[in-house]
DNA sequence: TCTAGAACCTGTAGTGACTACAGATTCAAG
DNA sequence: CTTGAATCTGTAGTCACTACAGGTTCTAGA
């Protein structure tokens, strides 16, 4: 054990996860992924252990977690940890996109709205750019 | 005409309109508010025109349009439109807007599932980092 | 073995929409 | 005339990347 699989280059690894090499080289310098082995010519060379790490991060970025976020979640990984901890993270994180989707409904209506009056043709005068001007209206 | 009307420094302008100061300086900085008069000290002096512009631009920004849409609806109102260019303008932000929607409810509906699997206690198991982790399962 | 070119390297700068300083100057009130 | 609040300019930091420039290494084919 210790040098067994195959190690695969940045390329690879960059198709494997489908995360951009530039992308992965940023998570390295952030501290994010470990410094991975090289070739005698400088070339990274990653394991199975850094793919699944890469896979985990990309996962939660799918979720919206920030890397502040994971990189929080995996210390807590690589530290043990209990399953509250992880929850709390978790739980913060939704509310925070159930408040992005109120805020984003709401924005749909008045948009909505507005734009549904218009008569869209050559006209000069418009109620997007009213309701934009409109000094202290809708509350 | 011309020079009438109170002309009010950098920091009325901000309580007025609720935009902060250096937020003011960066739009006059990238083109979207115009460069105020001076005092001969230097200090800026914002009139009536220039604080509707500002109530234009925080209005437009509430309601999601980047500033560069903000920059064209200007330009327009600037340069005589019509309701049909911005009425385009309105509705693909709306669009934007309801991808948006869409993406945030899968998302919102993906984390409340795997949280809710949560015992929470200090179990050094967690769903979450097992749904983080596991291979190429979830659709 | 040589060579072409794909892949990789480091380091820096740009994105959007601000925010936060540092260090200097100006203004208004007492 | 003094104090201190407000303002000035210019630069750097935020987040999560992306996009170069200019150089080196690796790999496959001749």
């Amino acid at each position: 054990m210790g040098t067994i699989g195959a190690r695969s280059t940045i390329g690879v690894l960059s198709r494997e996860t489908g995360v951009n090499v530039e992308t992965i080289r940023y998570y390295e310098r952030i501290g994010l992924l470990p410094e991975p082995a090289r070739t005698e010519g400088g070339h990274r060379l990653y394991n199975e252990d850094q793919l699944r790490r890469l896979v985990f991060i990309r996962r939660g970025r799918e979720l919206g977690f920030s890397l502040e976020d994971l990189k929080t979640l995996i210390d807590l990984v690589d530290g043990g940890y209990t399953c509250g901890e992880v929850r709390d993270i978790t739980l913060a994180h939704l509310d925070d996109i159930r408040r992005k989707i109120v805020d984003l409904r709401r924005l749909e209506k008045t948009l909505k709205t507005t734009a549904a009056q218009c008569a869209g043709g050559i006209i000069p005068e418009c109620p997007v750019i009213d309701t934009l001007f409109k000094p202290f209206c809708e509350k």
